[in-house]
DNA sequence: CACATATTCAACCAATCGGTTGACGATCTT
DNA sequence: AAGATCGTCAACCGATTGGTTGAATATGTG
């Protein structure tokens, strides 16, 4: 698998997608990472190994607790794949915030990470 | 499935990146698109479908040929999703057509649209 | 009409995916 | 030492994926 292939298909999961959000905001623990989803921690833990494999995160160990972190550089590479067809403008973060509110308030995507209004 | 899960899963493959990167040149009936590949042309009929279902290619029938045609604009809502992770400066073309040329030189590529050295 | 060309359909296959559960190895706390 | 917490491993499951082949359906051409 390319790093590319890797990148697109950490990506293409919508639970995946809302734990690199959540992770927007800070740095997490497994388990607290897991907590606002229905699923089991170890389907969570899952998904976390596959975002680093793909480098989107990193994961430190400090005593019993794994931190994972976010690692936008990774998605470097896919967004320079991305712009190649198309000039688009840089976007500005008002815009991704307003995205990201409009993805969790659809039914089907698996857990909001903090969708109750306290955007920040 | 969201629209974004679509687009991410339906680039996450490496046949239809190179498909897409095919479709950059021209609009491509199906068996030309089909030609380069070494996978039988069925296999390839249902790329194009999916990359259609995602919205990244349309495809028009004309007589007894189907036109695919690139749909780059189906790549913004992932691009606006993106680029929220990291401020990424937008890539100007040469850097593209470097990241594409480096792509297709890998040996787990499955076909290169045109690597034979005429990227005219 | 007969034939070739373009594309999809249908059935099948092995491999991967996203999830579960239960057991397990570390690590902290008491 | 005993017990709780953190996270992963292993085995399993049903659904999906990416490919194959062969037949079927249009559409064009001699």
């Amino acid at each position: 698998m390319t790093p590319l292939d890797a990148t697109f298909a950490a990506l293409a999961d919508p639970t995946r997608r809302a734990i690199l959000a959540m992770l927007l905001e800070d740095d997490m623990a497994v388990t607290d990472v897991a907590q606002p989803f229905t699923m089991s921690l170890a389907a969570i833990s899952k998904h976390l190994i596959i975002l680093a494999a793909a480098g989107l995160i990193s994961q430190e160990k400090r005593g019993r607790v794994k931190w994972c972190k976010l690692e936008p550089d990774a998605l470097k590479a896919a967004s320079v794949w991305m712009q190649g067809f198309g000039q688009f403008e840089p976007v500005n973060l008002d815009d991704f915030e307003r995205f990201l509110a409009r993805e969790f308030a659809e039914d089907d995507v698996p857990q909001p990470p903090g969708s109750r209004g306290e955007v920040r």
